[in-house]
RNA sequence: GUGCCCGUAGCUCAGUGGAUAGAGCGCUGGCCUGCGGAGCCAGAGAUCGGAGGUUCGAGUCCUCUCGGGCACGCCA
């Protein structure tokens, strides 16, 4: 159980206990919530709930005082965590302000804690809400047209982040990812293609589509196609008219969608599910979807197309889903896909999508309830723009800068640790020039080292002599003795690590991965701050023996709490860190 | 025009209705010969865009307002 779950159930029982025994004011009782205090000085928990009951109180005609009810529920976890051994890890009790009750962990409990973190290893940080719910999560889902943008970028590392926290958290989770490879943009994308590829066998007059894709990367594209193939690159070009933009089109969309999954494998993006659009009309489920709504009466006819009443759910208009000459619309592949995810057994579906859709929520909210969900069932995940800061001009393609583009200047690492740094809710200004840092200024970095550090720490430790048996048992308690300047860092770094499991639950709960980096900086500032002042190994200090090996047991914890930071990050965890020269940016 | 997101330190941003609003970068001062190095310690810096309201308590919730971003197809 979580810490934290664990001090509400000692806080609520004594709550239960206290007003069997008429100790409170008879009115309903608000939830217990446990919150931590922003000063370490109010200890590790706080709770409201004597302020919240004296609010009910005085709203049902009750006479109360908050800090006196917080003095009784005060005295009463005293009680209750005396006689109930696996209370045993408080250390005080306190009311303060205006009625806080604030519950301060025992340092020894605190530390003892680092071999349950050992013990669990990799599944540190694991929790239980989730309960096993099934969720959909669809991500990026960009159509094979060009490469991956920044943009996209966005919404792929909050996907596949956030599907890595939820599972952490417990609940079951298939990440998704939805194309269309057929169809008049592909056929436009065939018409470029068939332009680039004339330029590129030496058709210097080749003509322009008026519309379609346009710059350096469908030139290179073409270019590498025609090296590659040779003569046989002529063999599209030789199809009649009418087949050209399609049949191009297809063939081009299959390589493109071959670079976006590059992409995506190269910077630890891993999808579950590739769907594609087109199986929904081989399959029938397009038609199906059609005719379920139309079954529901869902549908209306009108200046002969079909169309869904989605303004019955609060959008603003109704959306045609079959056109007036039988073609039916993007919102009908909207539906039947909807419908096919329902039908796969999914209790909730998340679409994370960029800025410019956030008009599709409504509408496709209303598609889940027309389908018989409700509107909770299916949640839009929006993420706002992104922006470059520092890009070095002349060898990207044209004016969009590429996901590759990024992590060619960065890394793959740096890149996800960048990108999730921020709220998705407000827009994101990337510093490369920041990320290319080789030192612990920056931050992504600053947790591998971490990370590495403490790798080096059990490397030296070996070369001396100390081998795993000599602290692997040993007894953290001892450190309670520290002077109060090192325990009080040893400590920090102690709950910090305890925390993870909280911070998986946030960001779980409320879809927001960027929890997580946030608190990766505080666990290596914590670690790193623990190592600048605890030493463990050092030659000639005066460290006693049952110290070293408590310190390093420590470590062993804070290996692990960074271990599992990086991986829900979708990040390496280095055992040491390249030195790259300042000049020499990484590859 | 309608709808959504944002406005917090010089910059980029965190902040779960709770107590004295935080971090990174930047800035200022002091210190540092060895666990591995890119440092350590201290400090300055904020009328949380503005005005009302709800609440015992508002950066957080509601209304209005100012400023910025984005979207509003029988396109996909």
């Amino acid at each position: 159980m979580m810490i934290r779950d664990l001090i509400g159930q000692i806080i609520a029982q004594a709550v239960a206990s206290l007003r069997e025994s008429g100790g409170l004011p008879d009115v309903e009782l608000p939830p217990i919530e446990v919150m931590r205090p922003q000063i370490a000085e109010h200890g590790d928990y706080a709770t409201s709930i004597a302020m919240k009951l004296a609010a009910a109180a005085k709203a049902a005609g009750v006479k109360a005082n908050p800090r006196a009810i917080a003095e009784s529920i005060a005295t009463q976890i005293r009680e209750t965590v005396e006689v109930v051994p696996a209370y045993n890890l408080v250390e005080s009790v306190e009311v303060a302000g205006p009625g806080f009750i604030n519950l301060r962990l025992k340092p020894s409990w605190l530390l003892a804690q680092a071999a349950t973190v050992v013990a669990a290893g990799a599944s540190f940080g694991t929790v239980t809400v989730g309960n096993g719910k099934r969720i959909n999560l669809e991500f990026v889902s960009a159509n094979p047209t060009g490469p991956v943008t920044v943009g996209n970028g966005r919404g792929a590392f909050i996907g596949d982040t956030l599907g890595s926290l939820m599972r952490a958290a417990g609940f079951e989770v298939t990440k998704e990812y939805y194309f269309n490879d057929f169809g008049a943009q592909i056929d436009k994308l065939g018409g470029s293609m068939e332009y680039y590829l004339r330029l590129a066998l030496g058709e210097s007059d080749a003509p322009k589509p008026e519309e379609g894709y346009f710059g350096p990367y469908y030139a290179t594209l073409a270019r590498q196609t025609i090296e590659f193939f040779g003569n046989d690159g002529r063999a599209l070009l030789d199809l009649p008219a009418e087949e050209r933009p399609s049949q191009i089109g297809k063939a081009f969309a299959a390589l493109i969608m071959g670079d976006i999954r590059q992409t995506m494998a190269s910077l630890n993006i891993e999808f579950d599910v590739f769907f594609n659009q087109a199986s929904l009309d081989t399959s029938g489920e397009l038609q199906e979807g059609i005719e379920q709504l139309r079954a529901a009466g869902y549908t209306e006819e009108r200046d002969g197309a079909l169309w869904a009443k989605t303004t019955l759910f609060g959008d603003d208009k109704d959306r045609v889903i079959m056109r007036s000459n039988g073609e039916p619309t993007y919102f009908a592949s909207d539906v039947a896909y909807m419908r096919n995810k329902f039908n796969r057994g999914f209790d909730r579906l998340i679409i994370v999508l960029g800025p410019d859709h956030h008009g599709y929520i409504t509408r496709l909210k209303a598609v889940a309830q027309m389908l018989g969900h409700t509107a909770d069932d299916m949640h839009v995940l929006l993420y706002q723009v992104v922006t470059v800061k520092g890009m070095r001009m002349g060898k990207r393609l044209g004016n969009i800068i590429t996901l590759d583009d990024v992590e060619e200047e960065v890394g793959a690492d740096v890149t996800r640790f960048f990108y999730l740094m921020r709220s998705g809710d407000t827009p994101l200004d990337f510093d490369l020039d920041l990320a290319r840092k080789q030192t612990d200024e920056n931050p992504g970095l600053s947790v591998q080292y971490a990370h590495a550090r403490t790798a080096g720490i059990f490397r030296k430790a070996r070369e001396l002599g100390v081998t795993p048996d000599q602290y692997e048992n040993a007894d953290l308690t001892v450190l309670a003795n520290d002077p109060p300047g090192e325990l009080s860092y040893e400590l920090a770094l102690m709950r910090q690590v305890l925390r993870l499991e909280e911070v998986v639950e946030r960001a779980a709960l409320t879809l927001e991965p960027h929890h997580m980096t946030r608190y990766g900086m505080d666990l290596a500032d914590a670690f790193h701050l623990f190592y600048d002042h605890c030493p463990m190994l050092k030659q000639g200090a005066d460290v006693p023996l049952a110290v070293r090996n408590a310190r390093l047991r420590l470590l062993q914890a804070a290996q692990a709490g960074l271990a599992r930071t990086l991986a829900l990050l979708g990040m390496s965890a280095p055992e040491r860190m390249e030195r790259a020269e300042p000049d020499n940016a990484p590859a």
